[in-house]
DNA sequence: CCCCCGCGTTATCGTCGATAACACGGGGGT
DNA sequence: ACCCCCGTGTTATCGACGATAACGCGGGGG
């Protein structure tokens, strides 16, 4: 990306962006303030509903869409090329916090909200930028939902695992007689027996879906692209 | 950073370098490949234990640490902006996974191996990255063993199957099945497959010790890889 | 002994980031 | 009405950078 290419598609010379941005990073920062601001006012314009845990879930789904949508743009915000945008950044974590303040005030909360949020935060982040850079690695977005799940069960209060305990040792024994199946080819299962015996297994469901949020919430149509 | 700078670092002329790594992102990029062979040299000597979740655990933990004794090559390794660098990334998912399986292979996991691996590895990237680019944001390092904490407790089997550190995760687990084996007709199995599928399950043999690698095996089979 | 090719050099081109100097044009004080 | 003045945009230019062409040297094989 130069210079002279922007200016020619805006239409001016050189100088004027010279004028306006000080130099290139700072046309730079200032893109970067812009995709900041859109991230900040789709947050902000979020509605709040009475119970905080729905809004931080819809919170991670929104800031995982966002990435999604504009993968470039996101790479941009977060990356650490630039001079500091802390003041952004900062208050995205203090947005997030307001809802985890409601959580601790209604005693739901493990850890300290300012903990919580970097916790969320650190964790968004690392999964929105894998599945934008990584696709070949991570080709499926339900890995934002697991990861969500995984960290606020981990700051929610109460009791430790609140899953059904035999949907979750059904999925145990999903997951080990999966790792074992190739152990089990030619014997006692041929390699035909072994396909399908597998394929059978994704089939079981991990527990009864009524009780966890459900992952196929699409995460596409969240934001105006 | 330009060229003639790295030239007259290393003493030579630019078309020496222009030689050995055909252009800028060429240098870049074998910048980039020598970081990821410290990391995968790193992860490949460690040492492992009897306990998966041990090394996972410690894996974690020498991911962040490496991130954090070099931030900028880190930075670098996770960073976006060259052309693809798949192939270190996907060993190091595998030797991610390598563990994982192991922990499958007792019945401790709750989700798939590959599930697990992404979840871990993107979580870990995204706190490492903060803690390095955002230290204002994120000053507690603790915020790893955090976060890392929190991925295990949610891909890891509850506290059932508290026993069987012998090995006979596979019987315990067909078990399992085979106790739910009749919630799952009609759905999703027909009686047909249900009936098939208690059958096959019957067939499994309880799992011969023996047969898994030891890891001093699996030390050496990684070294060779 | 000479040839040849891997390796390094000098010299140069086009482009880029950044700036100096100048040109236009409309609003406000007298 | 006049002129001053500054905000805005232009042309011209500089130094540095990425990249390449052309050349030169030196040691191993026919």
């Amino acid at each position: 990306m130069s210079t002279r290419a922007v200016c020619e598609a805006a239409g001016v010379q050189q100088p004027v962006l010279y004028r306006l941005f000080g130099d290139k990073d700072g046309l730079l920062a200032a893109t970067v303030d812009h995709v900041w601001d859109q991230y900040l006012g789709m947050k902000r314009a979020a509605a709040k509903s009475e119970d905080p845990l729905r809004d931080i879930r819809a919170g991670w789904d929104s800031h995982t869409a966002f990435a999604l949508a504009h993968p470039h743009a996101y790479t941009l915000m977060v990356s650490p090329g630039l001079r500091a945008v802390p003041e952004a950044a900062a208050e995205a974590m203090r947005i997030l916090r307001e809802d985890l303040d409601r959580l601790a005030a209604q005693g739901r909360l493990r850890v300290a909200p300012e903990t919580a949020a970097r916790m969320i935060m650190s964790a968004n982040t690392g999964v929105s930028l894998s599945l934008i850079t990584r696709p070949g690695l991570y080709p499926d977005t339900s890995l934002s939902t697991l990861v969500r799940d995984a960290i606020h069960a981990a700051i929610l209060a109460g009791p430790a695992t609140p899953a059904d305990p035999a949907g979750d040792a059904r999925a145990a024994a999903v997951t080990t007689l999966l790792a074992s199946v190739g152990d089990l080819t030619p014997e006692p299962f041929t390699a035909a027996e072994s396909a399908l015996f597998g394929e059978w297994l994704t089939r079981i469901p991990a527990a009864d879906p009524a009780e966890r949020p459900s992952p196929a919430e699409d995460l596409k149509d969240r934001t105006t692209s």
